[in-house]
DNA sequence: GTAATGCTTCGATCACGCTCGAACTATGAG
DNA sequence: CTCATAGTTCGAGCGTGATCGAAGCATTAC
């Protein structure tokens, strides 16, 4: 025994109720303030102040101060690649306690995973970039392939600026709701950008719900030839 | 909030110490005894029985009885997938509080992750499999190529008896040492099982290390085409 | 049958950690 | 400077859940 990572730490810290909140609200991409997260959570400032530290301690969330607020966003894309896939799970082998109203099926068809596009459509796109070989293995991982990198710049995405990060251009994500990957990394997160910015999409104040714009999402399918459904 | 699946339900099971010390001896993909467990986790039978009936109850565990003894096992590949994931996870994100014994050594460069190959020479294995074009990917994920199926007939894998099943045949699992993927799903299971009837390899009796003898490593070796360390 | 092993259930103990009220610090507004 | 907003720290209350002893089943051994 005792040998191995201690997954017992961070399994507890997200094992909370009002921890489980907060991290699931973040998953918006949003970095909110420890109010936001105190109400998201159901408790008072106080306790979720606690909590916070106590992610932020472990690791879990990265603190912004910025004048008199103080922001909270998830550390990493590592963590909220966990959370999403604990969401797999939880949906899986629980029995699923969620009360399937009306924003379920908006969060099935198009939400927020972080910072990417997650749900039917972000898996519809990413079964498409990969059949039609806009996407393509390599050792390293998923790549762009040249036909991928002309859909890119018809599309307006500055792949210049992303390969300059040092993070992944392309990384796959597991769907919890359709049990399908979708496509996640700097790509990812900038392909949601440029829809927000053309119009296309927007995202909900209240939850990491994405609404497509009529127009918007015959400008998607046709984007990444998609028929309808 | 209160939107999405129930993650701290799950996340909270593995948080206890106990427990996650149980989950990850069951990381090795061999079916324990509650005694088994129980000295594992470092608890008495009673709390043993208790914590596992709750972790069966969440679906974290299955449990197949024989005789007078109670065999448990992970539930299934997604467990250990999350399992793998956290680990990733508590290393990186947390101050990684694992004793860097002798033992750790083995469990990098070989380990069983559930019931495939993990630790540097899963890695590279699945790394050679990529460049040499031997996987490729599909719509519905990744898939064996020609030149792939070749060579799993020359290894001795029975592709016929492994597609028939429903489990998918290729599957992703991020290496939390390596972190760097390796390969899961029933071809992953059944390589690492040709492995140790070849002789090329046996598991640690008490750990997740997998030990390859000088003759089995340099087999592997020539059968990926991977140059000396 | 009796004995032994494997495991569960019950009950009591006990501690950890979640929670919030109150007081305190910090930044900004007027 | 005064007031307001944002957030932390401290302390006490309190419940949940982990833990183990003891007793109870169940299955195998003899």
């Amino acid at each position: 025994m005792r040998e191995g990572p201690d997954i017992a730490r961070i399994a507890s810290l997200i094992g909370d109720p009002a921890r489980a909140n907060m991290l699931t609200a973040l998953m918006s991409g949003k970095a909110l303030t420890a109010s936001e997260l105190a109400q998201e959570a159901g408790v008072t400032l106080q306790t979720a102040s606690s909590h916070l530290a106590k992610l932020t301690d472990g690791g879990l969330l990265r603190l912004r101060k910025q004048g008199r607020h103080r922001y909270f966003a998830l550390a990493h894309d590592d963590v909220a690649h966990v959370l999403e896939n604990l969401m797999g799970l939880a949906v899986s082998a629980g029995h699923l306690r969620m009360r399937t109203g009306p924003k379920d099926g908006a969060l099935r068809k198009a939400r927020i995973c972080y910072n990417h596009l997650a749900g039917d459509m972000g898996t519809r796109m990413f079964d498409s970039l990969m059949t039609q070989r806009h996407l393509e293995l390599n050792e390293k991982g998923i790549d762009l392939s040249e036909s991928g990198v002309a859909l890119m710049q018809h599309l307006g995405i500055d792949l210049a600026a992303l390969r300059a990060k040092r993070s992944a251009l392309c990384r796959e994500c597991l769907d919890w709701s359709e049990r399908r990957t979708h496509l996640a990394g700097s790509l990812g997160r900038a392909l949601l950008e440029r829809f927000e910015q053309a119009g296309w999409a927007s995202r909900d104040a209240n939850s990491r719900a994405v609404h497509f714009t009529r127009r918007g999402e015959k400008a998607f399918r046709e984007a990444f030839s998609i028929a309808e459904p």
